[in-house]
This record gives C-alpha cells, sequence and structure tokens, in this order.
DNA sequence: GAAGGTAAACCGTCCGGACGGTACAGTCAA
DNA sequence: TTGACTGTACCGTCCGGACGGTTTACCTTC
C-alpha cells in the first residue's frame, strides 16, 4: 500500500492531473482543492496564490528534471533508448516525470517561466545526448524526436507502438 | 499594398495572434476585438460566442489544411522536405498554416474538437507522407520529427537553422 | 499525567472584479 | 433600405484571494 502522500504533494498532483485531463480552463482553485481532497482554505494555506501553484509545478520540473537525467546517464538500456522511451505514452504511463511534463506542456505558451524552464529540460538532454551520440546535429535531431512523441502524448494519442521501430531506425543511422 | 481583409478574417487572425503570443489565458471577447480593430458588438455580429470563435479556428485548420496538403503534393521541392519546411519557425515564418496551427496548439488539452482536428491533421500527413517514403512507419518518423519542430516552436525557439541538417540525415535513411 | 499553551495544518464563507453574453439605439456606405 | 457595423449600458456568474475560525500534534510546566 502507497501511504497517502503529504496535502502538498497531493495538491501537486491534482493540478497536473486536471491539466492533462481537461486544460489549463479547467484549472481553479476550487477544481484543485476538490481533486487533492482538500478544502480551498487547505490550499492557500500550501500555495498562496494561483501563481504559487504555477511555481511549484515549474519546480518540481526543474528538480525530477535533475535526477531524470541523472537515471538516464546511469541506465543499462543506453541514454537515447530511456530518452525515447520516456517520451512515449502508454495506457499504464504513470511515470512521474511524464506526467510532469506533460502537465507543463499544457502550459506553453501562457507562462514565461514554463516555456523557459521546458527550453531548459529541451538544452539539458541535448547535452547529454550530445555526450552520447557524438554529434550536436544528431542530438538535436534525437531530441526532436523525442518532442514529437511528446506532442503526439498530449493529442491523447497512444505512441508506445512507435518506441521499438523508432529505435531501429535511429541506429540506422549509427546511434 | 495589402488589402485590408474582411472583418472576420481579421477576427480570425487576431484570435490567432493572442493565442500565440499570449496564451489562452489571454483571450477575451474584448481582447479579441480590440486586436481585430472591431467593437465588441462587432466581433459577435460575426461570431455569437467565443465557442463560435473557436469553431472558426478549428474550421480555418481544416480549410487550409486540405490546400496545405494539395501545395504539397504538387511541390517541386518534394512532400518531405515541404512538410519540414513548413514545420520549422524562422524569424520570418508567417506563412498562413504555421501560424494557424501554432495558434491551434495552444488549445491542445482543452476543447476535444481541438484534438480531434489536430489528429486528423496529422493522419492527412501520414498518409501522403506514406505515399511519398513508401513505409507507414518511415511516414510516422517523418511525421513526428515534424511534431517535434513544431513544439521548439511553441516554445519560441527558431527551428529553420535545423532544417537542411534534418533533411540530410533523412536523405540517409533514403528518404 | 493532567492542564495549559502554541503553532502548524486546514476549513468555510465572503467580497470585489473580470468576463461572457444581451440589448439596443445610432451610424454609414452601397 | 439593408447589412455591417459602433458604443454604451447592463446582468449573472465565476473565480481568486482574504480572512476568521477550528482542529490536531506536540511540547511544557506543574
Amino acid at each position: 500500500m502507497m501511504p497517502k502522500p503529504s496535502a502538498k504533494e497531493r495538491i501537486l498532483d491534482a493540478y497536473q492531473d486536471i491539466l492533462i485531463e481537461h486544460g489549463v480552463g479547467a484549472i481553479t482553485l476550487e477544481a484543485v482543492a476538490a481533486r487533492a481532497e482538500v478544502s480551498k482554505g487547505g490550499l492557500l494555506y500550501h500555495f498562496g496564490s494561483k501563481e504559487a501553484l504555477l511555481q511549484g509545478l515549474i519546480d518540481r520540473v526543474g528538480h525530477l528534471g535533475v535526477t531524470d537525467l541523472e537515471t538516464a546517464r546511469a541506465a543499462p538500456e543506453g541514454v537515447v533508448r530511456y530518452y525515447l522511451r520516456s517520451s512515449v505514452t502508454d495506457v499504464t504511463q504513470d511515470k512521474a516525470m511524464h506526467r510532469t511534463t506533460l502537465a507543463a506542456m499544457r502550459l506553453i505558451g501562457n507562462e514565461d517561466a514554463v516555456d523557459e524552464a521546458m527550453r531548459a529540460y529541451t538544452r539539458n538532454w541535448h547535452a547529454l545526448l550530445t555526450e552520447h551520440v557524438g554529434d550536436p546535429v544528431l542530438a538535436d535531431f534525437v531530441g526532436v524526436t523525442g518532442d514529437g512523441l511528446y506532442l503526439r502524448a498530449m493529442l491523447g494519442e497512444d505512441t508506445s507502438h512507435l518506441l521499438d521501430d523508432f529505435i531501429e531506425i535511429l541506429a540506422r543511422l549509427g546511434i
């Protein structure tokens, strides 16, 4: 049994869930509070404003992003495969970073801070991918492929069936 | 000199512009009307509700999408190159379809109708790409690459410098 | 170990402002 | 005269945020 996460985590989870399932338009303090099973007052105790809630998500992107890169670096399957695998959505996809990224993407264009956080995320991946494929242009290519898979995920598609084929195609390029 | 477009077109343009520059949160009837240099009453004369405005954008995605595919089919540079070129954003990018797509992407996850319109768009491209590269999996690969470029564009990046390199990489795959 | 204190965690209500939409009277070019 | 608007005034609803409680957990001090 997973212990019930702290209220603060639950609130952030709820924020993400609503973003992914219903989009920015559905984000209200009350909706988030209800989903997190906390009162509106309780929510505002942890996050003093809607803006603070957003900042909470950005921070989470930052923290999870760092640990995700560390995991990737040590992944036995290899950095590229790890990258693509974490970019696809399948029916049972509930990896923390994947959901957080998906949620953050729903906010692209609404808040400059989110855009910047996502750009930082892609920059970090680009650096790591460059290390592992040798060439910065190829690294961009792989990076963009992963981004494309994320965009498909945003559209609600299950992209897991493409994973192995894509890896095989990249192998043909010597990656 | 470009003649001033009709009010209805200007309203839709304004809707797109605000979406691209400031995101969904900035979309209000008054903001769109002001940008289109039309009164709020005038806006509601053409689009009876905010929902109708959204539908107007979806219709535009549909119409432009059809003509875009036709143009692609006849493009001397080839379908794949045309596809990738229309996926990148450069400083002077003002192609109608590109801006419309970028605007629509800002609405992904908020309205099912938008998601469906975008999925239809990617499906149509997939069919055309399959015709031209021979293999549906490779077509998916090219399609996803273009989507990735669009995601970068959403983040405000200029992706035009990647175009030639990406085309060269795809050429190595026999595309 | 009971009583008292305190601070963090949380609840429920209320208010003001913003926004979508309505209504309508007037303007003006074709 | 009709269609394409402008401008203003207005209504109802929703939402962010403030605020004043209340409960719980954990000390102290007698």
